[in-house]
DNA sequence: CTGAAAGCGCTTACAG
DNA sequence: CTGAAAGCGCTTACAG
């Protein structure tokens, strides 16, 4: 492959005139950027950017540590960090942790070691070591949808309370007294914050939400599927399930149907996280929805701000329900608004970290 | 960031001792390894993976080019792929070309130019000069499902021949004739394979595929809609659609619901790839299921193979027909299995390209 | 406007 | 077993 070298001999200029044509520098005859353009095309030159990069001390590159590829929330996610970070002149290599604090580090690990500008992270557990040294040790750091408290980094995420609210209203509505959720890993925030949301809004109609009701799943489709099994065998099953996310809900409609059981006649079900598919499946999904796109794009300009020296904010923005009919809504009525919960849904907040 | 010299200065001993224990060569003295490696531990020092790699002039690390990342399909390839990459010691780069070719071009050049050792490729087009001249520099490259015809690269993908004529069986079977297609792009070759297959596996029942039946979608949800749409104002609607994708599945069900229709007493839906969701789906979807963790592994193996200097093999793997109720099957009935279509399927192929 | 030279952080023959 | 030195492909003050 072609060197710099090369097309400095080719055009019969140094390297460094070469260099700057390449980077555009004001300081170059017309006459030397034709000639190396020429070479640069002949010799079907592209600048080497490893090279670059240990020059510069710059990858232009960020890197994205997921909790799981196989969750569409998170591919929506991933998609729109891509976009963004590539509109700002940035590639962004994505790491997968499966739900797994041990594999996580491994990507934060490989990432670092390829000194990439920056890291957006979705952290599957409560923060390692090797996360906290990272966030301390100045590397530009934004957290996306789940955070780890304590430390000082901007995170960017969706607030579910008031989407919460609104879904107990609408299950209350409906005449439902038996709430239950499964609930996401308590080590990360979205897993202790669905729960205390939904307990809350309980809370707010005189409900309770005992132990019992509470089934401890990972985010991924076979907890949810176990945990429902689990609420199935209980002497008194709830009424609805609440599912932290839309993995764990695939996997209680797993369980519900491998029991010969409906939705919504024999059990309601309703998720965290909106999909396309809940749309079309049986019966319909009614899901709280996350503005995804717009989650992403905030969360690489405030990285990108970051890495470029300005300040990066914390963003919140709102959830919204959207209801279906896998609760037991009237199947021939219009969606209709939901009543408000007693209390005001907190504000969106934009607050500098 | 402490770098070698820092270690080096700290453990009393040279740059190259330091990089002989970092990279377990053998001439070195246990007392030289500890004293390296206790520098190390109160360094926190870790390798530079930037300036190794323009030392080596290799990255361990391979691309990989999806045609659209909101498609589940491509989504569990990348998983697999990162997995088994990752097992070999490699990272992946994954880049989302969102079924456009420019986009395609975009993450190639980007890949290549950060130097990846290798570059796994599921194309969106027939081959821009860019793919064509990457390939024939010799930068080790695999094909995953999709492949450019004409290329000296290796191939693994799935055959779907059999799995369509098992389709066509069970739908001929179900008594249905007007079978339609919405068609991937036809410069795609498993856009065209599909069709193909298709109008093959009509013609051993001396039925026809009109052109009025075959509608040209993206492999994009909206471009499933759009085709369905066009299909259910033809005159004569067709009893059955096959979607080519899953995402195109999705489409249509939106049109089909839209339209007020329902599956499958109004009209039979089929998709090629199988996703977790069509079986919750109302009705659940009957599909065509690839060896999708099977392909991303082989897929890398071969890639690796290649860029290890090795030969690296084709692979071909069959798909298999998945039937569920959307085609309009006896609801009470167990799955049964499908007659058996005129011609015997293609044999598993290995073959050494 | 242009070029010679230093240097980014590594690895690896080459001597000893 | 160890170290001094060259070099990977760039960029960028520093001179001119």
């Amino acid at each position: 492959m072609a060197s710099i070298k090369d097309v400095a001999a080719a055009a019969g200029l140094s390297v460094a005139t070469v260099s700057r044509v390449l980077n555009d520098h004001p300081s170059v005859s017309a006459d030397a950027r034709t000639r190396v353009l020429a070479a640069v095309e002949t010799l079907g030159y592209r600048p080497n950017a490893v090279a670059r990069s240990l020059r510069t001390d710059q990858t232009r590159t960020l890197g994205l540590v997921i909790s799981d590829v196989l969750n569409p929330y998170f591919t929506a996610l991933a998609r729109s960090v891509e976009e963004e970070a590539r509109s700002l002149g940035y590639s962004v290599i994505i790491g997968n942790a499966d739900e797994r604090p041990d594999l996580q580090d491994h990507h934060v690990r490989t990432l670092l070691d390829r000194r990439i500008d920056g890291l957006l992270v979705s952290p599957t557990d409560g923060g390692s070591p090797l996360m906290l040294d990272a966030a301390r040790a100045g590397t530009p750091m934004v957290f996306v949808d789940r955070w780890i408290p304590g430390v000082d980094v901007p995170v960017v995420r969706s607030d579910g309370r008031a989407a919460v609210r609104d879904l107990v209203a609408h299950l209350h509505g409906l005449g439902h007294r038996r709430l239950a959720i499964i609930a996401g890993p308590a080590a990360t925030t979205t897993g202790r914050e669905r729960v205390e949301a939904f307990r809350e809004a309980l809370g707010a109609y005189g409900l309770d939400l005992p132990a019992g009701y509470v089934g401890q799943g990972d985010f991924q489709t076979e907890s949810g599927r176990r945990v429902t099994e689990g609420f199935l065998a209980l002497p008194e099953p709830p009424e609805v399930v609440f599912a932290a996310d839309n993995l764990m809900a695939l996997g209680a409609l797993d369980a519900i149907r491998a029991r010969g059981m409906r939705v919504p006649d024999d059990i309601g079900l309703a998720a965290f996280d909106d999909i396309p598919w809940f749309v079309h499946t049986d019966p319909p999904v009614t899901a709280i929805s996350q503005p995804t796109g717009e989650l992403g794009r905030a969360a690489v300009r405030a990285l990108v701000d970051r890495v470029e020296g300005r300040a990066g904010a914390s963003v919140t923005l709102p959830a919204r329900l959207v209801v279906r009919r896998s609760c037991g809504e009237n199947p021939g009525a219009p969606a209709s608004p939901v009543p408000r919960p007693p209390e005001p849904p907190s504000p969106v907040r934009r607050s500098t970290s």
